[in-house]
DNA sequence: ATAACGATTCGATAACTATCGAAATATATT
DNA sequence: AATATATTTCGATAGTTATCGAATCGTTAT
């Protein structure tokens, strides 16, 4: 991964409600077993639990996706975010001091 | 850690012009063997090694020290600076989805 | 059909920041 | 002492962004 994606997408996770957002994602997302259908990450739920307005989430929920730290789906007129896991770990590792 | 704190590590990564500098401590860091004692990082070589101006550096590395992800040493009229490993590992560690 | 609800878009604003050049400071070299 | 080099400070500027309220769009429920 170049520097330039890399910044990106620490850019997208320096503001700590986007942060927060985004670990809520996370949190939602490590719950959910293959037998338990009904843990996706409701973006109403957050809405909730940040107080910070709709239309500032869905800017936060833009930018996550555009630095490709997660990805959503539309079900009815809800919303649902999951993480990209695997661009997760190559964060972690470009952040180990010895990345051979 | 809390969000906060987080955030702000994050934000000092989110530049990519200050993310280069980091990795470049970084890089030096890993080659400093008890016996290589001549492997410091000066910030002189750096400032040549990136094309932007000097305080522009001198501003970044601030940053830097501020987030806690540096720490700083005067020698003569050099500046050298190193990463600060344990606070990289527990960023490493808020990042891993299942984190204990 | 109409109301209610979830989410997005728009326009505006206040705050922040990366970068620069010039000047200043500190240390080293001659 | 005078000069050179490394770094910092200062002031300015252009660009970015987090947030808001209002309006809009889609979907669901009545």
């Amino acid at each position: 991964m170049d520097t330039k994606k890399a910044a990106k997408i620490f850019k997208a996770l320096s503001n700590p409600n986007r942060l927060e957002l985004y670990f809520k994602i996370a949190e939602m997302h490590e719950s959910s077993f293959p037998t338990d259908t009904d843990s996706e990450c409701f973006v109403t739920d957050i809405i909730r639990s940040l107080n910070i307005g709709a239309p500032t989430i869905s800017h936060h929920i833009k930018e996550l996706v555009n630095a490709d730290l997660i990805s959503t789906e539309k079900k009815g007129k809800f919303l649902i975010c999951k993480v990209n896991e695997e661009l997760i770990e190559e964060v972690r590792k470009l952040l180990s001091l010895q990345q051979q």
